[in-house]
DNA sequence: ATACGTGCAAAGTATTTGCAAACGG
DNA sequence: CCGTTTGCAAATACTTTGCACGTAT
């Protein structure tokens, strides 16, 4: 499985929507596909300042902004102030985060009776459901 | 049924903590339990002040922030950038919110088969899971 | 009386916007 | 070339903190 599929499929999206290849941008996505979990504007811009690949702080939010417009990212908020984001691979198989309030570590989940469950209540809802964000919170195997 | 239930709760449970009735404590907790949704922090502040009863901005975080603490409200974020908060009158039954991406309407649910599917989730999860925040978006009624 | 509570103003943090210069196609 | 993209700095928005004064107990 190739995995540089994801920045290659999001450029080419973006040139098929007027989008230009500027520097920043494909720092930017370059820098996404390469994390396994999310993160946050300023993470994004400190890591990539240190890696010798720096992009202006103003940039990066518009290029996640501009990705998360094409569903090529997702947004989430864990609730502490910080947007973070994802890049979006498979947009069928979506998971969640499960956060712990001590050491702050992320972790993935994915659950289809979660999901099934979620989807009855949307179709119940009286709105036309575009997405849900779930977070858990507690304590982790390490810090509880 | 005594409306003002709660917030003789709230006042009682901060006096067996320690805390007292200071003015702005008072009027906060008198203004979340008239409120039937979740409401931030500025809200509440520039609320009170119209009404003549001002409290300091930074009174309302604070009041807000030990309210949290002890459980007797809920924060909430939907991803606007603004923490929300809603009395929590039955601790037992909690619900959830979706949103209106467009007019920004906040309307609760509550759904037995989500927390059920939840729980199973988080028993699994190898994490004490100690509470979840879930978030629908989408376009209302009268906007779609 | 004395700790705790409050209000104001200043600071902090994340994000957005204005604008001139750089650059892709 | 020309319109888009970028970086910087300034502006915004929300929240937190420092501190002197007020007040509940």
């Amino acid at each position: 499985m190739n995995t540089t599929a994801w920045s290659e499929r999001a450029l080419q999206e973006l040139r098929a929507g007027g989008y230009r290849r500027g520097a920043a941008r494909i720092r930017v996505i370059d820098f996404l596909d390469r994390q396994d979990c999310c993160v946050g504007a300023q993470e994004i811009h400190s890591e990539l300042r240190s890696r010798g690949e720096p992009v202006g702080l103003a940039s990066v939010y518009r290029v996640l902004d501009v990705l998360a417009e094409k569903r090529l990212v997702q947004r989430l908020d864990l609730g502490d102030g910080v947007t973070r984001f994802e890049a979006v691979r498979h947009p069928e198989e979506h998971h969640h985060h499960i956060v712990c309030d001590d050491c702050g570590k992320i972790e993935p989940f994915a659950d289809q009776r979660l999901e099934l469950a979620l989807r009855d209540v949307e179709e119940n809802s009286g709105f036309a459901v575009a997405g849900h964000d779930i977070v858990l919170r507690g304590a982790c195997g390490a810090c509880r």
